[in-house]
DNA sequence: TATCGTGATGTCTGTCACTGACAACAGTGA
DNA sequence: TCACTGTTGTCAGTGACAGACATCACGATA
């Protein structure tokens, strides 16, 4: 016999999930949350350094694609280059069976200001990450920046597009498709950037 | 006699940034803010929507001050000339006499998490207004998203530059500057984008 | 001048997010 | 057998914030 059901942080994130979609975050207490997976508020907080971080859960490994991305790219490979396989490998974190949960998820986040307040915090240290990795390969500033930044804001817009009712096609080609359009807008007469 | 003390909010504000500069944020309570200007902690609340938000009282005409920017342009300016144009106004909003208040506030908000993710909040919501305002003069997307994320990118780099110590030149020159370095980036071969 | 409305405030009360301290207790390895 | 570890529960406390209601100087208006 188990000591304890396994798993506690994923019961509480998916119990949680739950819970905010129907209810919404604000009328959902921690307490609550708990209870609903035979756990106590005190686990809950042990789990999650606080209330809108059950929602983020799982971003760290997100963070991780990006940096090993950067990592994996040649050394000698230019910066559009390498641009092109971040948002590529970030893309593929979610597949096509990903998108219904993550339109709850977005659902939940964009209904609740402490939470998107949350999420613009998440992608300003995804950029900032980011422009580390790339001033680890030898890139200045601002240059590293300014390019950290663009990039997190092609995959936020495309996932944005992604997640719209009626979009069908996977992110990877929603991706490519934005990140054209922003070569298009900074270099019109480059044939390739 | 006056009924009650002018300024409340502004009182609170400078109570505030001198209280969490020399204890710190979280060993400052709302209730001992109030108290310090003669008011209560309810006030406190009545001014504030929350305790974080009294540091960043402002930033209102700060938005403001980019969409003028914006909306002063001439209908057929080329959109790097908006950009050069945001930056400059917002730039001029923040002068040397400025940079030591500046400064405190700054360092105030590095030192708690909390406090620097409101930041990051206010500082996308100051990219989403201004691709608001760009898209509104005809700009399509992703064109308008990039363009001003792109703006306030430089603008934050700048902006830290300035902060930074044994810095003294003024905002404005070093906005340009980074600004200069976008365009290099962007652009080398181009003369003037 | 009497009165009335208004807006900024205080007080009181309650909820809930979050934390520290301590105990319990099933498994694990020596 | 026993000490140790890691996850949990319980309990008590603090502080952020919100709703309801009272107060009261001031300005407008009758």
């Amino acid at each position: 016999m188990v000591r304890w059901e396994p798993a506690a942080k994923e019961r509480l994130q998916a119990a949680a999930l739950e819970l905010f979609s129907t209810r919404g975050f604000e009328q959902t207490t921690a307490a609550e949350i708990a209870q609903s997976v035979g756990l106590s508020e005190r686990t809950f907080f042990r789990h999650f350094a606080d209330k809108r971080e059950v929602l983020f859960y799982g971003q760290e490994l997100f963070v991780q694609v990006f940096l090993d991305a950067v990592e994996g790219a040649p050394r000698d490979a230019a910066t559009p280059d390498v641009i092109a396989r971040v948002l590529r490998a970030v893309s593929q974190f979610f597949p096509d069976d990903r998108r219904a949960a993550s339109r709850v998820r977005q659902a939940v986040i964009e209904q609740n200001p402490a939470l998107r307040e949350r999420e613009s915090h998440k992608l300003a240290g995804l950029g900032t990450v980011l422009a580390e990795a790339l001033r680890s390969r030898g890139m200045d500033e601002p240059a590293a920046t300014l390019a950290a930044e663009s990039t997190t804001t092609v995959f936020t817009l495309a996932f944005a597009q992604w997640l719209r009712p009626g979009e069908n096609r996977p992110l990877t080609e929603i991706t490519s498709a934005v990140l054209g359009e922003l070569q298009n807008l900074i270099a019109p007469s480059a044939t390739s950037l």
